[in-house]
DNA sequence: ATTTACGTTGACGTTAACGTTAACTAGGTG
DNA sequence: CACCTAGTTAACGTTAACGTCAACGTAAAT
């Protein structure tokens, strides 16, 4: 059996911490499409999981766009071997556009590791010339 | 002695692909500071670097402004240990919030992996098909 | 019965990060 | 000198990603 656990929309906003108007936006741009029980929006745990999946694109800079680029590639809508060797394609750039931000990343982590290195040994100094001035 | 390289504005907008309309605009915004010679634009070793900062910074979403802090933090303006303290703090929520982008993108990976694999199982099954059909 | 809470659809407003003219300047080159 | 190339400021335009009303529906609670 599956999970048959529902959300409203107000229960997925606070859960991630943001507007249900947000939470519409991306269904107007067609990420997501909750069922309906009259005029309200139901969302199951798929959809819950296509918004985490949004939230975690955008939190490493990914626009919309790239983001349904990425939940498309979930749903296979292709059913022949053309179409799956220009998924590969895709799933391989993205990959390696993922793989380049991580190099990014620890990248400025290295710069802060020297700043913070700098810093606490500037701190040092600070802190010995005020006790310098009791 | 130091390097005493300078750039102009289009050498660095075609050495890292942007207009140099971008590289204004990130000197009014108070990312970059470069010196003039008359009314023309002058950018050093150290510019180039803050430039490519930004450009990191972006690829791995932060805003300008985000960028704008780090940049500061490389130049301590402080003097004081109360300062140093408070800069630490900050370096520190920005590593942390590093380490979770780097998290963020490794779940995107695996999700990419499941996704690549399953794709590779059915072009198998697909390229049987057609050749089946030949 | 009406207030309260939660939901809905427009429609216009806002901010960041540039793009896009336009109108001008300053320095070589044929 | 005329022209071309690179640079400059100033100002308005554009797009993405929502925020912010307004005006309304529905269902439970008082």
């Amino acid at each position: 059996m599956s999970k048959q656990r529902r959300f409203t929309i107000s229960e997925l906003a606070s859960e991630f911490e943001i507007t249900t108007r947000t939470i519409r936006f991306y269904e107007e741009k067609g990420l997501l499409v909750p069922s309906r029980k009259g005029q309200q929006r139901i969302y199951s745990a798929a959809d819950r999981v296509r918004l985490q999946l949004i939230l975690r694109g955008k939190r490493i800079g990914l626009s919309l766009d790239e983001s349904r680029e990425i939940i498309d590639m979930y749903d296979p809508t292709s059913d022949n071997s053309e179409q799956y060797l220009f998924l590969l394609e895709k799933i391989n750039a993205k990959q390696g556009q993922f793989e380049r931000q991580i190099e990014d990343i620890q990248h400025l982590l290295l710069d802060l590791q020297e700043v913070r290195d700098k810093c606490e040994s500037a701190l040092q100094i600070a802190l010995a010339d005020e006790a310098a001035n009791q």
